[in-house]
DNA sequence: TGTCCGCGGGTGT
DNA sequence: ACACCCGCGGACA
């Protein structure tokens, strides 16, 4: 496990439920606004894909650009992820 | 070996 | 199909 991967790693699990952040913002508080690149490659590397809310993680303009498990499953993923966030906000 | 940077390819409209 | 950004690959310390 890296010292950047695993910061990626913490940055990413920080993300609130039904929130997503874009690389570059991942990047940026790994400590390196200029490899978001590296944080893709990070979470592909990482350990535990379906520990680790990778799917949070979408590109600067809300695309999906790619996924371990397949970029249709990361779109799903967020749908239901904002669809339960909506949920848990309209309960009090 | 790991991290950072650039080109080409993919997704979205 | 085009434009922008990147889940890739290569080079440097």
């Amino acid at each position: 496990m890296t010292p950047f991967a695993k910061k990626v790693y913490q940055v990413v699990l920080s993300i609130p439920l039904g929130q997503v952040r874009s690389y570059k913002w991942v990047a940026q508080k790994a400590g390196s606004p200029g490899a978001f690149q590296a944080v893709g490659q990070a979470l592909k590397r990482n350990p535990y894909p379906l520990i680790i809310p990778c799917h949070r993680v979408i590109r600067n303009d809300e695309k999906i650009g790619g996924y371990a498990l397949g970029a249709k499953q990361k779109k799903f993923l967020l749908k239901l992820e904002k669809d339960l966030a909506k949920c848990l906000l309209s309960k009090e």
